[in-house]
DNA sequence: AGCTTATATAAGCAATGACTTACCAAACGA
DNA sequence: TCGTTTGGTAAGTCATTGCTTATATAAGCT
């Protein structure tokens, strides 16, 4: 049931972007502060929730951390998708045009 | 980048429970407010959420209305997830062990 | 026609949450 | 050693949101 935390995570524009950003390389917080246009404290919270979530890990040097982004969050959604994809698409072979 | 609006539809607890009874089977709504234990105008809402997200359609008989899941909203999420499980896989490949 | 059933929308409210500034501790550098 | 950099935490504010009750509409039923 972990996927919760993962989905909320995600659902915030502002922690996606950060999360986006990690995917590649590496940063530092007060670079995410900078890039994302909002104060260090505010990318500190978000951060917090990614790491719950286990999208995103931290190696620390001296007085930065660096964060990154981590498989184990998104496995767990990953998980969650698949355990639904067959169901839904049964459903919707069973009644294939329902308006939306 | 319409996911967007499917994690946030499926990050409220109540309407991802709405939606995985809908990946079975279609209820009416009257059902599901049943089921879920809050009132009708509350499950309207969380329907409306889930179908602005492509997560649900309905079929109109009567004055009922059948919701089902539909696979359309859970396909922008999985390729949301794929776009970005190559990258967040190669970060943790060069670095594997940052801190949670 | 009148009554009931089924659902959507409107309005209001209390809780949550995403930001801010203020502050703190820890590690660096002169 | 002292001032600076870095980042986490605390407290407060404002907007959002998930619920409720009240209301409106449309389709059965007798």
């Amino acid at each position: 049931m972990t996927y919760q935390t993962t989905l909320v995570a995600l659902a915030d524009p502002t922690r996606r972007r950060l999360f986006e950003r990690l995917r590649r390389r590496p940063h530092t917080v007060g670079e995410l502060a900078r890039l994302a246009a909002i104060s260090q404290p505010a990318v500190s919270q978000h951060l917090r929730v990614l790491r719950q979530a286990r999208l995103v890990g931290h190696r620390q040097d001296g007085t930065r951390r660096f964060y990154q982004a981590t498989p184990a969050g998104l496995a767990d959604l990953k998980r969650y998708l698949e355990s639904m994809w067959d169901d839904v698409l049964g459903a919707y072979a069973r009644s294939p045009e329902p308006r939306s």
